[in-house]
This record gives structure tokens, C-alpha cells and sequence, in this order.
RNA sequence: CGGGGUAUAGCGCAGUUGGCUAGCGUAUCUGCUUUGGGAGCAGAGGGUCGCAAGUUCGAGUCUUGCUACCCCGACCA
């Protein structure tokens, strides 16, 4: 076969490079930091909007639509917010553009300079909880659970394709409640419907748990979060769940009177997930010979590739193609027929590999005249042979198969590059390969940044669930309740 | 914003000490043969050599300036 991707092990950026291409997902665009996300890589995308909201309307929520641009006041009201954002604003400025009077192209007209400057979101809380104060009155109105599927800027110094990149697409959902309890409750739902997400759909395994305050969102009392594993070690956060407190509801004055009649502020949440999710699909399943797609979210499951050396053949094939075609689709599969003759079918195998597609039928002569097709599933790359009566329930076993076999390779993965680590020495040497490093920290934002100073690693959450005693930091020494997870970061 | 690199056909690249008609792979188009793992042969089309100025009889090649992009840092979901 021809080698179309760099292999991971030889580069790892360009071989996820190499794949976002090469698999028609994404490309990078005209406008610095900007990606052109193509068909195939945006019905990966609407798979993830499709499940989530259903998941978000099951528990209540309803979506909403909110500006783009949020006046540039807004942003100034909540301290933290402002300081955690301003340096990655784009703004704008004016309203109109004219013709230059060299007569070369259009240039800013300075007299329609805008009053307010308005920022282009990097999240919505501003705009939304302003928005908020008006809808509020009383607990009756409570609890308020709103999301918002969005494009959002964020003037990003490096970007790369879905990881990060200046605009990008997200839901953020943002809730108001009556008590601080329900908002925390909220809270860890949430982050409990991504980590579910995560697992069952996409197949990637996650650690769910909290920021330290270094990596915390901007007007946070607490970010939780779900890490994933990388194929090179490194870990990626997958989605986020921040507790708001009164923050936001005391920068924009929201407040309601409760049962006892009196005025209260309203207690917060705010929890999104982004593109970056693909980038993480990508990076926790795929191969040398491309996308894996766990069958959940694949948008074709099932490809059919006729085989055929005659108009006689291939009129017999393509009705025996048709036919699997249609009883696919009556168990409610997705399945893809190509049957370009532009194109032959080694080609196709190989295109469908770099795809990701789960599962791959191929259906020629031989097999009419054996009554059998070639299934061939993508993430073994096994090849067999089944029967050609009853085969959807062979199929469908399959899927589920490979769906289980995918999340259990990727956890396989994380517990082989997950250390229990009490040696700060041995730690220094070892972050180097990658991987999860559980070690004890003593708590202080101090020893914190000397890790990330002296590593480039940083505590990606502080783990819910642990059965861990306590024990002394690696690094001072110092009395630790809980082990932490160490790695680099995407 | 620092340090390094690149810019030549849709994509990936070569082009020597300046030398006359700018090439290779791939993709594209046409025809024939093929079709169970990225087909073969024959032919064809496709270029402001990033932009601007300079040196020269002559610049893809040398000089200067500019611009864009990539990689490594700082910043970040």
C-alpha cells in the first residue's frame, strides 16, 4: 500500500497533521489560526451535537442563541473574567469600510468608529448572565438551564487543526439556581454526562476531577474537568464544568427573593465542550493507516465496495450490494454504497482505512456464487468471511465488538502509562516519555509552578475517585491528602 | 514577541559556480487494456519561480527591503 500518512512513531505532529488532511476532516484556511472544517470532519461534529443535546434535553436543559459580539463594559465587570481573557480578545471597532482613495480596495472609514467597542465572545457568561438579570425575579424562575451551541474566537499564539485554533466551534451551557447545593449538583451532573459521552460514545476513557486553581476557569469558585490519554502520552482535557458561585450573579446584579421573601443572589454553573473533542478522537484511537472511529460516532458505519470485471458481474454485485444496503439500513445503520467505477477497489479499501470507517463489506462474484461476503472491520484490520443470510446481526454484534474493543484498547493504553510516582528525581526522567504521573502534592500554587517550571507538567486534575491514603509531596515533603495526576498537556 | 527555517504547477519536491526551452513525483484530462489491497501503457493540459527594487548582456539562482507560512519557546479549551 502506498504510504500516505508520516507514521506516529516516527513524527507525532505530523502524523495527526498528516490525518486531519488526509482524511478530509479539516484544513487549515485563508484567514492565520482559522480552520476550514470540511463535510466529513463537521459530520463527526454533528454526531457529537446530536447525542450531547439529546443528553442535555433529557436532563432538562433547553438551548438558547446569544450575540457573538458582547460590549467591551461587560467584560470588565467580573475581575477575574477580565484578567483571564483579555489578552485573547479581537475587537471591533468600527462599522464601515470605504473605497481608498488610491482606488486599490476598501480601508476603515475612521468616521464610523464605534461608540463601544465590542469583543468577539471567547465564552458568553458576560452576555448571557446580563441577559439573566432580566429574566430572574424569583425562585419560581428558577432553576434556569440554558445552552447555547456557538462559534467562539480566541486570539490563540499557535494553533493547530481542532486541538486549538483562533475560532472554534462549542456548546457552553449555563444554568442559575436557587441554592448553592443544586448548583454544585449541576455541576458534577454535567461533567458526569461528558465523562459518559466521552466513554460509551467516542470510546476514550477519561479521569474525571478538579482543577487546581492555577488551571482554573476565569470567575470560578471550582473547575472540574475529564482528562484523556493521548496515543503519545499527553493528556487532553475533553470537557469542563465550572461551579460559579454568586460571581457572576454579583457582577451583573441577579438576584431573586426566595421562599422566605427575601433578595438573594443566584447561584451558578457554566460547562461546555469544543471541536477539540475530534482532536481527541483522532489522537486516542487512530493508527498508522489512519482514522479508527469507534461506530457511535461514525457518520458511515458500514461501507459496501462492489467487485466485478464485467457489466454482467457488476450488475449481479450491485444488486446483491443493494440489497445488503437496504437490510442495513432497516436495523438503522449508516451505510455508505461506493459504486464509482472512477475508482478501483483496492483504492477504496485504503481510502475507507484512512477514513476510519468501522466496518467494511465487500461483495464480488466469488461471493455470490459461495453465498458469502468479506467483512473486514477496521479497527483489527481482520478480515473474514460470513454467511450471506442473516448477516445484520453478525454486523451488528460486530459494531458493538468494535465500539468495546476501541474503549477498552484506549484504557488498556492509559493503565500501561500511568505511574504511581513518589520520587521527584525519577519523576524529572520519566515525564520525558509521556504519560499519567500520580504523585502526592502538598496543595501550594508555589510548588505547583515549580513543577510546570522545571517539567512542562502540569496537575492536570486532582482525581474524584481515589482510594489513595495520604502520604508526603514529592517535591517538599510536606503533609499530602491525595495523589494528583501529573502529565503535559495539549 | 524572541530563536530557527521555508516560499518554484492542485499537492510534495529538485533546480550545481548566474546561461538561454524551468523540471521530477503525484494529482488532473483523453484513449486502450484492467478491476478480490492505493493498476499498466501511450498521449495531453497545467507556472507572475511569494512581492518590490537593485546588480548584470542575461536572475528561479546574487544583493537589499517587504510579506506570508512552518517549527521551537512565552500564552492557552
Amino acid at each position: 500500500m502506498a504510504k500516505v500518512l508520516t507514521s506516529k512513531e516516527e513524527n507525532y505532529s505530523q502524523w495527526y497533521n498528516d490525518l486531519v488532511t488526509k482524511a478530509d476532516l479539516a484544513e487549515n484556511s485563508s484567514v492565520r489560526g482559522c480552520m476550514v472544517i470540511k463535510p466529513y470532519g463537521y459530520a463527526i461534529w454533528e454526531k457529537i451535537q446530536n447525542i450531547l443535546d439529546t443528553m442535555f434535553k433529557k436532563t432538562g436543559h433547553s438551548n438558547a442563541y446569544f450575540p457573538l459580539l458582547i460590549p467591551k463594559s461587560f467584560f470588565s465587570k467580573e475581575a477575574s473574567h477580565v484578567e483571564g481573557f483579555a489578552k485573547e480578545c479581537a475587537i471591533v471597532t468600527h462599522y464601515r469600510l470605504k473605497n481608498s482613495p488610491d482606488g486599490k480596495g476598501v480601508i476603515v472609514d475612521e468616521t464610523a468608529k464605534l461608540e463601544e467597542e465590542l469583543i468577539i465572545r471567547p465564552t458568553s457568561e458576560t452576555i448571557i448572565w446580563s441577559t439573566y438579570k432580566n429574566w430572574i425575579q424569583s425562585y419560581r424562575d428558577l432553576p434556569l438551564l440554558i445552552n447555547q451551541w456557538a462559534n467562539i474566537v480566541r486570539w490563540e499564539m499557535r494553533t493547530r487543526l481542532f486541538l486549538r485554533t483562533s475560532e472554534f466551534l462549542w456548546q457552553e451551557g449555563h444554568t442559575a439556581h436557587a441554592t448553592k447545593e443544586e448548583a454544585i449538583e449541576e455541576t458534577n451532573k454535567m461533567l458526569n454526562i461528558y465523562a459518559e459521552f466521552a466513554e460509551k460514545t467516542l470510546g476514550i476513557p477519561v479521569i474525571i476531577g478538579k482543577k487546581s486553581d492555577s488551571e482554573k476557569f476565569a470567575g470560578a469558585i471550582d473547575t472540574y474537568c475529564i482528562e484523556a490519554m493521548m496515543l503519545d502520552g499527553k493528556a487532553l482535557q475533553a470537557g469542563t464544568s465550572h461551579f460559579l458561585g454568586q460571581n457572576f450573579a454579583k457582577a451583573f446584579d441577579v438576584k431573586f427573593t426566595n421562599k422566605e421573601g427575601k433578595l438573594d443572589y443566584v447561584w451558578a454553573t457554566s460547562w461546555g465542550v469544543s471541536t477539540r473533542l475530534i482532536g481527541a478522537l483522532i489522537m486516542a484511537h487512530s493508527d498508522n493507516n489512519g482514522l479508527v472511529l469507534p461506530p457511535k460516532i461514525a457518520p458511515i458505519q458500514v461501507v459496501i465496495i462492489p467487485i466485478y470485471k464485467n457489466e454482467q458481474e457488476h450488475s449481479i454485485v450491485l444488486n446483491k450490494c443493494k440489497e445488503i444496503k437496504e437490510k442495513l439500513e432497516n436495523v438503522a445503520l449508516t451505510v455508505k454504497l461506493d459504486d464509482r467505477d472512477t475508482q478501483k477497489p483496492g483504492w477504496k479499501f485504503a481510502e475507507y482505512e484512512l477514513k476510519g470507517i468501522p466496518i467494511r463489506i465487500a461483495v464480488g462474484p466469488k461471493d455470490i456464487e459461495n453465498g458469502t461476503i468479506e467483512i473486514a472491520r477496521r479497527d483489527t484490520l481482520e478480515k473474514k468471511l460470513i454467511p450471506n443470510d442473516n448477516f445484520s446481526e453478525n454486523v451488528l454484534k460486530l459494531l458493538d465488538d468494535i465500539q468495546q474493543n476501541i474503549y477498552n484498547k484506549a484504557l488498556k493504553f492509559r493503565e500501561q502509562h500511568t505511574y504511581k510516582i513518589d520520587n521527584y528525581t525519577e519523576f524529572k526522567t520519566a515525564i520525558e516519555n509521556g504519560g499519567f504521573f500520580e504523585a502526592f502534592w502538598d496543595g501550594t500554587p508555589e510548588t505547583e509552578a515549580k513543577i510546570k517550571d522545571e517539567t512542562k507538567a502540569t496537575i492536570r486534575c486532582i482525581p474524584q475517585y481515589s482510594n489513595d491514603k495520604e502520604g508526603f509531596c514529592m517535591v517538599t515533603g510536606k503533609p499530602s491528602k491525595k495523589r494528583v495526576i501529573f502529565a503535559r498537556a495539549y
